[in-house]
DNA sequence: TATTGTTATACTCTATAACTATA
DNA sequence: TATAGTTATAGAGTATAACAATA
């Protein structure tokens, strides 16, 4: 009780400087304002980026797996993958040894094009970490990794499961 | 053209790894799955209690500029306030020589939960930086701050604005 | 004429449930 | 009975416009 009120001097700067939540949704924001304008032309935005950044670099697979593995709802990725096939930058094929499930790949105008958008992204977050040195968004992107990580993607689960179908993974 | 073709055989992991969007939002998602529970009880979840954190840190200010300091539109700070105002965390003030504005203020109550919530939130923003080291927890915290701080909060306009209607600043 | 706060409206995103066709 | 995909619907979150009171 002899203390002063807590923190009735403290700068606003600070009180929001240590709150993470706080800093990773500015952060996310301001990488998400230019993002945007990379992602415009891709249908479903930045989450049809992200379809096709696993469509394009993962193992083939179901558009199941592919919910799973992005965190995102069955239902989403339903609409997610008709705007991509309508674009002609995927291709919902049927599996073979179970005609419940759809296999999807990227087409050639689709790796082109996630590339392009790749490319753009590339540049967005050179600008996110301009107030970094070198050495200091190399820390930075190893250690955001590192955090990211926990909640892991199993994608050993899914590449046995599109293994299954396929053998070029 | 020699080259094989790109990312072929990439594992999807390094591929979303690489993605630096996509590595910010998997860690603000872990985080609001524990923060949402800290926050559950507070009007407006954690939007709440960020305005609770400016109101209780900062200066006393108007909710316009309270507003524009958490990147909100104020008919959505409105929202906000009617929860925080109701629950009795703050209270609303007409503001002395400026009878459209109103004056955000916290009460006792209003402070005392702001440092609840904050200590929950402290315990999942320990467990979100589980996976580093004391020492790289601190080093991401502040790269984190650095690479956030780029869009600036233009605190020193506020205090100024705020200092126009109360000394205690 | 511009600004503060409020209200109403619409649009996006997400979550849920129901349905089909397969297994 | 359970699973993959689709569709429809409802909810939250956000953005926009219009309004009243005041500067």
């Amino acid at each position: 009780m002899s203390q002063p009120v807590v923190d009735r001097g403290a700068d606003l700067r600070d009180a929001l400087g240590a709150d993470i939540g706080w800093l990773l949704g500015q952060t996310l924001r301001s990488y998400m304002r230019m993002a945007d304008g990379a992602a415009q032309d891709l249908p479903g935005g930045m989450r049809g980026y992200q379809v096709l950044t696993a469509a394009a670099n993962g193992c083939v697979s179901t558009q199941l797996s592919l919910a799973r593995e992005l965190g995102l709802d069955r239902t989403v990725m339903t609409h997610l993958i008709d705007g991509l096939e309508a674009a002609g930058l995927i291709q919902r094929t049927p599996v073979p040894g179970d005609r419940r499930a759809k296999q999807v790949a990227v087409t050639d105008a689709g790796r082109a094009e996630w590339q392009r958008v790749r490319d753009l992204l590339g540049r967005a977050e050179d600008h996110l970490l301009d107030p970094l040195s070198p050495d200091d968004r190399g820390a930075f992107r190893t250690l955001l990794r590192r955090v990211a990580g926990q909640q892991k993607l199993d994608v050993g689960a899914m590449c046995q499961m599109a293994s299954e179908v396929r053998e070029d993974c």
